[in-house]
RNA sequence: GCGCCCGUAGCUCAGCUGGAUAGAGCAUCGGCCUUCUAAGCCGAAUGUCGCAGGUUCGAAUCCUGCCGGGCGCGCCA
């Protein structure tokens, strides 16, 4: 349940019924009026705008509103106090009791808790990763992997129709590249001495496996074979050797994406040419010759009339070129088949998730979908900043050797999938991350992911105090749930049970603000308020969790200690991150 | 030159789509271990929310213009 909409829901009656007396106009539209925790608790649960949102509109003083709204609130179930602040805040307090009936809730959904109905079953399609399929995936993909994938996770359980898609470029010019290099390293597992890869082809040794294997599959019958011959056949199957070297990376932060689109099959099947009719027939497309960029002139421009898109139709700054000057396509025109793609197969919403690299690249594809939908499908592009390596504040320099970077595969070696997958969520995607190899192993609160699965670590011991105090009691979930809940009186308790409240809400939050980082902030801050209660009973003994001389307390505490646990480890679920029972060795 | 992102405490960053007196961690200072794991907790101090206008009952948040940083800028993806 998510205390706040529920509680919209009970205020938008009460206008209703004001609407009815007359005190507001018909036709009020309570959609502006929201119902949010305030900032200072003691301020109350909740409070709402609502009077000063509709005040204007129908003639009235906010705070003459506000107190007609209160007198019909103060007459609601759980609501246990209202009053009226600064300009015509309302501020509701519910009652202790509805509070603690919260935590049955939580103990009766465990992991569930915070789902959510806000999507409707609303189909969203989320592109993530979707790096070139010419080598392992390295650290700054492993963000976007991350943050397409929790988002995803998130989206899912606020209630939309998720897929995870990853967009294959297997058409440009960087595949050849690819076949060529592959090539190489099939002459060197037929003992040919090919020296060093030649500048522009790939080096790394990723693909000498993959030159063996067409030479154990097809021996030498390529060897003096013109390049035409070949290349199709060695560039498909180097892809597809990329794409399962980077589904396995993937898999080791357990992200597996449910559809594969292959950028060559769109256009082979003619997709393109498709779309690009749809264009030319709305008379989008002409022959016509850009500005050249303002300020810094590229080396080698010259002005040429070229196939143009009317992108500046649609939001964008300039017209979009379509068309390479040997004919073939550009990637921004096979890119805006396949957004139409996506949306024809059934998706009103799209998300995209880049490197902050491609920001550039967001109007024209914002556009082309625009136009392409005619303006009925939404798409969202997250983009993501770099991620800075550190080793104690250090640049990291973990072995590389020249020509290489440092693949996702070691950093989830190095610190395990966990952790990166906590750690990519600590900024905003649009914020520069730094990742510091040293800092996330150390055990400190300047360590959120410890610090996160201390707190879930922590319910588990005091669950094994509690058996060791009540070796015949009964801590289990089930029992819990029946726990004389109105023994939790302490102020600290009841404000960690309005903290474990507030998730469904932060679920609903970040799904619809498509903001996967909230959950980390979520879960800290949850830490330190299990934490901090914690450690009051180190000054004040009667607030320990265990009270060996009063077993009911006891449960009742227990019932508090468990919804945390569930709340932590239902964060950590959306996150997939593995919560930790124990981290003492 | 244009576009996008960013500018919040000494440092690193949140700020829940416009709400009340702007928050957290680190660092600094002062407390707290015969312990439910001090791997921590409590308290203190810290601000021209880049600058200037505007919209609004109300702006860190929206609009405009500057200043500063990052990314990008025709036939790479």
């Amino acid at each position: 349940m998510n205390v706040f909409s529920a509680f919209k829901a009970v205020l938008d009656e009460e206008i209703e019924a004001l609407v009815e007396v007359g005190t507001l106009p018909a036709g009020t539209d309570p959609a502006r009026v929201s119902v949010e925790p305030p900032r200072d608790p003691e301020h109350g649960d909740l409070t709402t705008n609502g009077a000063m949102v509709l005040a204007k509109p129908a003639g009235l003083k906010p705070r003459d509103l506000a107190e007609s709204l209160a007198e019909r609130l103060k007459q609601r179930e759980f609501v246990q106090d209202v009053d009226i602040a600064g300009p015509g805040f309302i501020n509701l307090r519910l009652s202790d009791d509805f509070w603690r009936a919260r935590l049955v809730e939580i103990l009766a959904a465990g992991e569930s808790y915070g789902e959510s109905t806000v999507g409707g079953g609303k189909p969203v399609n989320i592109e993530y990763v979707s790096a070139n399929p010419t080598g392992p995936l390295h650290v700054g993909h492993a963000r976007g992997a991350v943050v397409g994938d929790v988002l995803a996770a998130l989206l899912d359980k606020a209630g939309y129709a998720v897929t995870r898609e990853y967009y294959i470029n297997d058409a440009g010019g960087q595949v050849d590249v690819l076949a060529r290099s592959a090539y190489m390293r099939y002459r060197e597992a037929l003992d040919e001495d090919i020296g060093e890869i030649p500048e522009g082809l790939y080096p790394g040794d990723y693909l000498v496996p993959v030159g063996a294997a067409i030479a154990a599959r097809d021996g030498d019958k390529w060897l003096t074979a013109d390049e035409a011959e070949w290349l199709p056949d060695f560039r498909q199957f180097s892809v597809d050797a990329m794409m399962d070297l980077i589904r396995e990376d993937l898999g080791v932060l357990n992200i597996s994406h449910q559809v594969f689109s292959s950028e060559r099959a769109l256009v082979e099947a003619g997709g393109v040419d498709a779309v690009m009719e749809t264009l030319e027939n709305d008379g989008l497309i002409y022959v016509g010759t850009l500005e050249p960029p303002k300020g810094k002139l590229p080396d080698d421009w010259e002005e040429r009339p070229q196939t143009l898109f009317r992108a500046s139709d649609f939001g964008d700054d300039t017209d979009r070129p379509l068309k390479k000057s040997d004919g073939s396509w550009t990637y921004f025109a096979s890119d805006l088949a396949y957004h139409e793609d996506k949306y024809k197969r059934g998706f009103p919403v799209l998300i995209d998730v880049w490197g902050a690299d491609h920001g550039g690249y967001v109007k024209r594809v914002g556009a082309g979908v625009k136009a392409l939908t005619d303006g009925e499908a939404r798409i969202d592009v997250k983009l993501c900043q770099m991620v800075r390596l550190l080793e104690d504040g250090e640049p990291a320099k973990m072995s590389k050797r020249s020509g290489t970077f440092v693949t996702l595969r070691d950093l989830v070696q190095a610190v395990g999938k966990d952790v990166v997958r906590f750690i990519m969520l600590t900024r905003k995607n649009d914020a520069p991350l730094d990742f510091d190899l040293v800092k996330v192993r150390e055990q400190s609160r300047d360590n959120p992911v410890f610090y996160v699965q201390y707190a879930h670590a922590r319910t588990h011991s005091v669950a094994r105090m509690a058996a060791d105090a009540f070796p015949d009691g009964d801590f289990s979930i089930v029992a819990l749930k029946g726990a004389d809940l109105a023994r939790l009186t302490d102020s600290d308790e009841l404000a960690l049970i309005k903290q474990l409240a507030a998730w469904p809400r932060t679920v609903e939050g970040a799904a619809e603000a498509h903001e996967p980082h909230r959950l980390a902030f979520y879960l800290y801050d949850l830490a330190a308020a299990f934490h901090a209660l914690w450690s009051k009973a180190r000054g004040e003994p009667g607030l320990r969790f265990v009270i060996a001389e009063d077993e009911e307390l006891t449960r009742a505490r227990m019932a508090l200690v468990l919804a945390v646990r569930t709340v932590v480890a239902s964060g950590l679920a959306v996150m997939g991150v593995t919560p930790v029972d124990e981290l003492r060795e």
